[in-house]
RNA sequence: GGAUCUGUGGCUUAGCCAGGAUAUAGCGCCGGGCUUCUAACCCGGAUGCCGAGGGUUCGAAUCCCUCCAGGUCCGCCA
C-alpha cells in the first residue's frame, strides 16, 4: 500500500523534473510525504526553490490527483497527503491474520544470539542479546525468510575446565530448589577462587584442557555433565522470555568431527599465517594490530579456531549468517570476518549491542556480581501480580498469574528492545519495574482494550468511511507496518519496531478518547468497529514480532 | 597509548548511516479530566547554546576535522 502510493509519487516527480533524484522524506506534521527537490533545482534552474515547487506541484497535481494523492506547495516543499482510498484500503488489508506479513523469500538465514557461556545462568545482560536476537529473528520469519535461530554453546573453553574441576573437586551439593544454572554459577565461583588462592590448580586446569582437546572419554563425560546441566537451567530461562532457538550446536563437534583441524590446516597455508609454537594469523594489512591467535604453543586450539570452523560450516548451509554480539566482541569478530574470507567464505554480518552494567559497576559470572535473569523475571512478576490484583480484584487468582507473567516478559523485553543497541545502559530495577508509558504493558493495554471493545460490540458489518483526525492518522499508522517489518530486516534493527508500535498504541488510545465507538451509529459505528479490529490485529502482530503477548483482558 | 561506541531539557530516550519546514516521546514538575467502550489512559503548561570548537553546504542534531567526557576492547580467555 505505502509502496504502490510511494512509487506513484516518486514516477511523477521524475516525469516531472527529468530527474530520478525524487528527494522524498517525511513531512512530520505537514503531510504524508515531501519533496525537497526544489532545493536542488534552484541551482540548475537559476530559479527561487519557493517558485520551483509552486510551478511543480501545479504539474504534478492532475497527475496525483487521479491516484487519490493531493498535492500541494508550501514555501519549498512539495507536500502530499494520501486519499481515502489509502486510509481504507490500509484498513481492509490489516483486517487479514498475520497481516504485515512479506513475500517469501528463498534466502536462508541463520542467526545466532545468546550463545552465553554455560557457567551460570543468563544476567541481565545476556539477556539484552537474546532480546535483540529473537525479535530480529520473529521480523525475519514475518518478512518471509526460512531462518534458523542457533546457539553456540562453548562447551570445551577454560571456564567449563574451571568449573568441571570444582565438581569433582570441592563437593558442592546442589541446594533444594536451587537451580541447575546458578547452581554451576555458585561451583565456578568457588572453583575460581580456590584457583586464585592456590595457583598450582592452573596445572590441574591446562591438562583438562589438553584432555578434552584429544577426545579423553572421562573428560568428554566431566565436561558434558556440567555443561547439561547449566544449558538445562538457561533454557528454562529462555524459554520464560519467549525466546527460542531451533538448534544448539556444540563447539566441541568441530573438534570431534575434525572439521577444525582441516581449517587450522587450510590456515596454516596462508601467507598470513605465523607458525612459530603457536599458530596465529597477521591480519596487519587489515589494520588488526594484534595477530590473530589460532593454536597454543603447547598444541590446544584457541576459541578462534573453533568459531572459523563454526562458520565456515554456518556459511556452507546458509546464505545470510548474522551473529548477535555484545560490544567485547567487536575486536574479536572484526578478526573473524577478515579471516573468513581468506578461506574463501563468506563472513558473518554481525549486530552488535554495547554494554549493560550495574550502578556499582560491571557484571560478572565469575565474580558472582550480577542480577541473574531469573532474578529479574520473579521480581517483575511479583510486581505484576500485585499491580493486576490492585485492578482487577474480581478476576480468578490463575488468571491474574498468567496476566501477570506475560506482563512481565512484555515489560523486560520492551524495555531492553526499546534502548538503541549502540547505546550502553545501566540496568535500573525502578525504570524495570515501571508499567507506565513506553512500556509493553501500555501497548498490551491498547490492544486489551480494542479487544473488549470488539468482544461488547456483537456483530457488525465492516464498513469503510472513515471522517475524523484521529480515524485517519490511526489508519495511516496502520498502513506503516509491513513497511516497519521490511526496515527492521533490512537494516537488522528491531528496535525500530518497539517504537512503531508504541506509536500505534498512542494513536489508538487518543482514538478511543475521543471516538466513541459502541456509542456511535450506523455507518460509523461499523466503520469505527472495521477500524478498531484493524489496529488491534496490528497490535496482536507488532507485539508478537516482538515476542510480546497479546492480552485480551489486563 | 591504539581501536571502537556513546554524549540531545533534572533523568531516560527518538531522529544521525541515506542533511531540509517550529528537534521525538516518556519519567519527574505544574494544571485539568473517571455517573461515559478497562484511568496500566487522555489533554494542556514549563523545561533544549542537540558535549565544545572549526569546516562543507542555499541549509547541519545529522556529513568532515580537532578537542573534551564516559563505556567497551587491545589474553597462548571465551
Amino acid at each position: 500500500m505505502y509502496y504502490t502510493v510511494y512509487n506513484e509519487i516518486r514516477e511523477a516527480l521524475a516525469v516531472c523534473t527529468g530527474s530520478e533524484e525524487a528527494d522524498l522524506t517525511d513531512a512530520g506534521e505537514h503531510a504524508d510525504l515531501a519533496s525537497t527537490v526544489a532545493f536542488r533545482l534552484a541551482k540548475v534552474r537559476k530559479m527561487a526553490p519557493v517558485r520551483i515547487a509552486a510551478e511543480l506541484a501545479e504539474e504534478l497535481r492532475p497527475i496525483l490527483e487521479s491516484r487519490d494523492v493531493f498535492v500541494e506547495a508550501t514555501g519549498p516543499y512539495i507536500n502530499f497527503r494520501f486519499g481515502m482510498s489509502y486510509v481504507q484500503g490500509a484498513v481492509r488489508a490489516a483486517l487479514a491474520p498475520g497481516f504485515g506479513a512479506l513475500p517469501v523469500k528463498t534466502e536462508r538465514v541463520c542467526i545466532e544470539h545468546t550463545s552465553a557461556n554455560p557457567n551460570g545462568p543468563l544476567h541481565v545482560g545476556h539477556i539484552r542479546n537474546s532480546i535483540i536476537g529473537d525479535s530480529l529473528a520473529r521480523a525475519f520469519r514475518k518478512a518471509g525468510y526460512p531462518l534458523e535461530v542457533e546457539y553456540y554453546i562453548n562447551d570445551m573453553g577454560r571456564q567449563i575446565a574451571i568449573v568441571s574441576w570444582g565438581f569433582s573437586h570441592l563437593g558442592i551439593d546442589r541446594r533444594e530448589n536451587e537451580k541447575a544454572d546458578h547452581y554451576v554459577a555458585r561451583v565456578y565461583i568457588a572453583a575460581n577462587r580456590a584457583l586464585e588462592a592456590d595457583p598450582s590448580i592452573k596445572e590441574e586446569i591446562e591438562r583438562r584442557m589438553a584432555l578434552i582437546e584429544r577426545g579423553d572419554p572421562e573428560m568428554v563425560i566431566a565436561f558434558r555433565k556440567v555443561v547439561d546441566l547449566c544449558v538445562g537451567g538457561i533454557r528454562e530461562t529462555l524459554a520464560r522470555l519467549n525466546v527460542t532457538h531451533d538448534r544448539f550446536v556444540r563447539e566441541n563437534d568441530f573438534v570431534r568431527n575434525h572439521h577444525m583441524q582441516g581449517v587450522i590446516g587450510r590456515l596454516k597455508l596462508l601467507p598470513e599465517a605465523q607458525n612459530d609454537g603457536t599458530l596465529s594469523l597477521d591480519l596487519s594489512a587489515f589494520g588488526f594490530e594484534k595477530e590473530y591467535v589460532i593454536r597454543r604453543s603447547d598444541g590446544t586450539s584457541v576459541y578462534a579456531a573453533r568459531d572459523l570452523a563454526y562458520h565456515e560450516w554456518k556459511a556452507h548451509n546458509f546464505d545470510v549468517v548474522i551473529d548477535v554480539l555484545g560490544a567485547d566482541h567487536k575486536l574479536i569478530g572484526a578478526q573473524l570476518q577478515a579471516t573468513l574470507p581468506l578461506l574463501g567464505v563468506l563472513p558473518p554480518e554481525i549486530v552488535h549491542f554495547e554494554f549493560v552494567s550495574l550502578p556499582e559497576g560491571s557484571m560478572s559470572t565469575r565474580a558472582g556480581t550480577f542480577v541473574s535473569a531469573d532474578e529479574l523475571i520473579d521480581e517483575v512478576t511479583a510486581r505484576a501480580f500485585d499491580e493486576v490484583t490492585v485492578r482487577r480484584p474480581e478476576l480468578p487468582e490463575d488468571e491474574r498469574r498468567d496476566i501477570a507473567r506475560s506482563v512481565a516478559v512484555g515489560a523486560i523485553r520492551y524495555d531492553i528492545i526499546r534502548v538503541s543497541p549502540e547505546k550502553s545502559t545501566v540496568f535500573d530495577w525502578k525504570e524495570a519495574l515501571n508499567f507506565e508509558r513506553q512500556s509493553a504493558p501500555y501497548i498490551q493495554y491498547a490492544h486489551a482494550r480494542a479487544s473488549s471493545i470488539l468482544e461488547k460490540a456483537g456483530g457488525y458489518e465492516e464498513a469503510f468511511s472513515f471522517a475524523t483526525d484521529h480515524e485517519i492518522r490511526l489508519a495511516k499508522q496502520i498502513a506503516r507496518f509491513p513497511r516497519v517489518i521490511e526496515l527492521v530486516v533490512t537494516e537488522r534493527r528491531p528496535h525500530l519496531l518497539s517504537i512503531y508500535a508504541r506509536e500505534l498504541a498512542d494513536l489508538f488510545n487518543t482514538f478511543y478518547r475521543y471516538d466513541p465507538v459502541l456509542k456511535s451509529e450506523g455507518e460509523t459505528r461499523n466503520s469505527r468497529l472495521t477500524l478498531v479490529r484493524a489496529a488491534q490485529n496490528t497490535l496482536k502482530e507488532a507485539l508478537e514480532t516482538l515476542g510480546i503477548d497479546a492480552l485480551g483482558s489486563m
